[in-house]
DNA sequence: TAGATTGTTAATCGATTAACAATC
DNA sequence: TAGATTGTTAATCGATTAACAATC
């Protein structure tokens, strides 16, 4: 039963709908519609009708949603409203990053411990979690039932620290190192390639000036022409 | 001319491929097909062949693709070769993990300056890069040439920084926080939003624990039959 | 030349949008 | 009840894959 895959297009925009719910929640909004909701995500109201209606029926015909129980319940699909034990590996700036960052608690995620390999960090506590070397990885894992592994060591550490997580019974990887993991069908990996992110940006700009360049020598072209015909 | 418009989900894979390449470059390889680097990369030879020729012949029938010309060519494609000035607005972990990224500048990203509204970060100095106060911003970016920003405060702040940053001719920003920006059709924006990137992985792992789950269930299901028959 | 592999056209597949009957 | 808006089916659009002629 419930046979039907999720298309990875609609994964990609259920947090996002998460978040526009809870703006709705935080202003006081009660219910909305499909046509609202969407003029403000600026999408179609089509699209939130088709991608909702992969987990249920969650409106009313001729009310709309309520904005509460349309919250709670992405929050359920997402596992949000689930407890998620996590460990980051590699407590550099980025790795402190995700530990300070306070909301991730809030929405279930249990930052269990932090490890590193650099041993002036091991030691060191950050937000009264203590950096840990990564001989203890495997142990403590198990002993706190860790589920999710945060990675943000270097990329040439990456792909053994991974097999070792997976070993250890890790059943999720968030990777912002920069290669691709290989990891068993049960283990699901999500990437944060910034170096990526930032070259398709440097793409969108370029492309940009390029098109302004082209007609703006448009314009000139066009002038130039005018010029010809008046002489 | 050059009217044709690049799909998103191709910008996407560029900089994957230009990964990918550089990772041959750096083992020696001089020439590969679109065959191979198919089963490296996971994807289908035809949709590499595809890819890369939205922007022209980068390769010889016969022969495959020459790694380094490609490579080069998809770095001038992405805006890799140009250099683009960049600030960082919010000097926090994650603002600092970003000026401590020194890939960035490798690849033409020059961190001209770092911004933050919280007195006691003002004046220190991260990377050989003062942290200023947001006074300073507009006559900054017009002194340095700045195009690029990313963008690594608080929600409640993104909004009003953005507006100026565009106002003081920025083109591109790099947005790590938790909104949607409104900016003119020639500003670019790129998103990365931690949190959903978060939920993601987290509806991924719980829908990988339901079909477990369910196939556990299938099997005892199927025992119980078989008990039932032996009766 | 023969073999290999591209560039490109055509076929397929999937995702998005439109339309509307169902129903609150 | 009448009006509004969903849930869902059908139509369209775009992206991916397959196939193959061109050519190195």
């Amino acid at each position: 039963m419930e046979g039907r895959e999720i298309s990875k297009a609609v994964v990609t925009r259920l947090p996002r709908y998460y978040r526009y719910l809870e703006e709705l929640l935080e202003s006081g909004v009660e219910r909305i519609s499909s046509n609202e909701l969407s003029v403000r995500m600026k999408v179609t109201a089509s699209q939130i009708r088709q991608d909702l209606n992969n987990f249920g029926g969650f409106g009313q015909q001729g009310y709309g949603y309520n904005v509460k129980y349309l919250y709670t319940e992405i929050g359920k699909i997402l596992g949000i409203d689930r407890e998620h034990n996590l460990v980051i590996i590699g407590a550099g700036n980025l790795g402190q990053a995700i530990a300070n960052y306070a909301n991730f608690e809030k929405r279930g995620f249990i930052i269990k411990g932090m490890f590193d390999i650099n041993p002036r960090l091991i030691g060191l506590v950050v937000r009264g979690i203590e950096i840990r070397g990564v001989d203890d990885l495997e142990q403590f894992i198990v002993d706190n039932n860790v589920q999710m592994a945060a990675l943000t060591i270097p990329k040439t550490k990456a792909a053994e620290i991974a097999d070792r997580l997976v070993d250890a019974g890790i059943k999720a990887i968030w990777n912002f190192a920069r290669v691709d993991l290989n990891v068993p069908d049960d283990v699901v990996v999500e990437n944060v390639h910034l170096s990526e992110s930032l070259m398709r940006l440097s793409y969108r700009v370029c492309s940009m000036q390029d098109q302004e360049e082209r007609m703006k020598n448009q314009e000139e072209g066009k002038h130039e022409k005018e010029r010809e015909h008046r002489h």
